[in-house]
RNA sequence: GGAGGGGUACUCAAGCGGUCAACGAGGGCAGACUGUAAAUCUGCUGGCUAUGCCUACGUAGGUUCGAAUCCUACCCCCUCCA
């Protein structure tokens, strides 16, 4: 049993919840691959590290010998999950959500095998549904259910509007997994209502009810929000090694050891080993650039990793410029670009007033000299090294 | 269908005829301190080479010397009744 113990073990990391985690054990006991399924909506294939948690778990399963379906979304996606905020959801034509499905394999598949991972779509079963179809799912459940929904709850009581067809979309899910005859399904901790729906239809069609797994939703660079493109502190999984690197350098010492659980291929026993020489005096920053370079290496390569590390300290440990910054090139008609012009024009800010605050606060270095002179003028032929704040360099030249 | 409440900057939220580019909080950015960490302190936080001009308080009109503030219509949201 030590192999079972040792599978329950490897799912659990970083888990939220498992329901209920005895059929799980059951289920595991049959000794057959389990179907593994985990939606995804089509609309947002750019991915980033909060995304990979669920897929780094979809991960282990596949190690563990069960297949993984890696289902899209395309029908629920006309709906749009309303566990989101309320933004209206353009209509994706076919080529799009095949696009975005495409752009999502080979993002994923920098984590998932491949060859053991099945693709499907949702509206294979779902368009065949019928709005008859729907009617009779919709009458498997009543509106006070759904208010139990924690967001439509509170979307509730605080005046929030919730429009009628959102709640059509946690009954769609649900019938994902009838339609799959899901063993698992994974999900965020904010899809556990839709993933519980999901047990109940199977349950209505006579099916085993899924097992239902919930991972936690990471936390973004803030420590505090959970990561989203829309907050600005995610890191991108397209992103260069260099950004990637600088990112992960950024999180808060206790932020870290959630990444490593969460985000790390490392065993677990290794990560408490790391924690001890933390404990032990060891620099927590040396700890982290280990986590980075881990998940750099993943996105990119290991010696673009290394070269990331390497980049991030001549730049912040020693203050040196970095070497791979942006050339931009001004034209002038002859008499030079002023500086707010400049700044904004390279895209070091986002307007001159933006600019002029910087430069009054001593953001700003040209060529390593701190300037405050709003007055400054880039004259035609130069080439300066600009900098604003610690982060933001390019290298302007004047035509 | 009826009655009432509400729509202010990234978010929440004041303001209810001039002193409002709009209090306050959060967020964000920058500076100091650091390990580009966290915490803390300070400043900034619509645009325009600017001691001024332009655009903004749901939309469109109107009243007024002057409107986020008053009036009219419209749009959207919420609550209660049906």
């Amino acid at each position: 049993m030590a192999e079972l113990d040792d599978a329950l073990a490897l799912i659990r990391r970083g888990a939220e919840e498992i329901l209920i985690e005895q059929e799980l054990v059951a289920k595991l006991k049959l000794r057959r691959p389990l179907r593994v399924k985990v939606g995804f909506d089509p609309t947002a294939p750019d991915l980033h590290l909060g995304h990979t948690v669920v897929i780094n778990k979809m991960r282990q399963f596949q190690q563990l010998g069960h297949e993984i379906v890696f289902l899209i979304g395309d029908f629920t996606g006309m709906i749009g999950d309303p566990s989101g905020k309320s933004a209206t959801r353009p209509a994706l034509t076919r080529e799009q959500i095949e696009a975005n499905a495409r752009t999502y394999q080979e993002q994923v598949f920098k984590i998932l095998d491949p060859d053991t991972t099945r693709v499907m779509f949702n509206s294979e079963w779902s368009q065949k549904l019928g709005a008859a179809g729907m009617i009779k799912l919709a009458a498997k459940h009543t509106v006070a259910r759904m208010l139990e929904r924690d967001d439509f709850h509170k979307r509730y009581i605080s005046g929030q509007p919730i429009a009628i067809h959102e709640f059509l979309y946690p009954l769609m899910q649900g019938y994902d997994s009838v339609a799959l005859q899901a063993d698992v399904e994974m999900g965020g901790t904010d899809q556990k209502f839709n993933l519980l729906v999901g047990r109940e239809l199977q349950r209505a069609e006579g099916q085993e009810p899924q097992v239902v797994l919930t991972m936690p939703l990471l936390e973004g660079l803030d420590g505090v929000n959970k990561m989203s493109k829309s907050l600005g502190n995610y890191v991108g999984i397209n992103e260069s090694p260099g950004e990637m690197f600088g990112k992960l350098m950024s999180v808060s010492d206790a932020l870290m050891w959630r990444y490593f659980e969460l985000l790390s291929f490392r065993p677990m026993a290794e990560i408490e080993d790391l924690r001890r020489t933390v404990a032990g005096g060891r620099n927590p920053r040396d700890v982290k650039f280990e986590l980075a370079e881990e998940i750099t290496a993943r996105f990119h390569d290991k010696a673009a990793a290394g070269d990331a590390h390497q980049a991030f300290i001549q730049q912040f440990q020693r203050g040196a410029t970095p070497d791979d910054i942006d050339e931009v090139e001004l034209v002038s008609d002859g008499s030079g670009v002023p500086i707010g012009t400049a700044l904004k024009d390279a895209g070091l800010v986002a307007s001159t007033s933006e600019a002029f605050r910087l430069l009054k606060q001593g953001a700003v270095k040209l060529d390593g000299q701190k300037v405050n002179d709003r007055e400054l003028v880039l004259a035609a032929g130069t080439s300066t090294v600009c900098q604003v704040g610690k982060r933001r360099f390019a290298r302007i030249t004047v035509r």
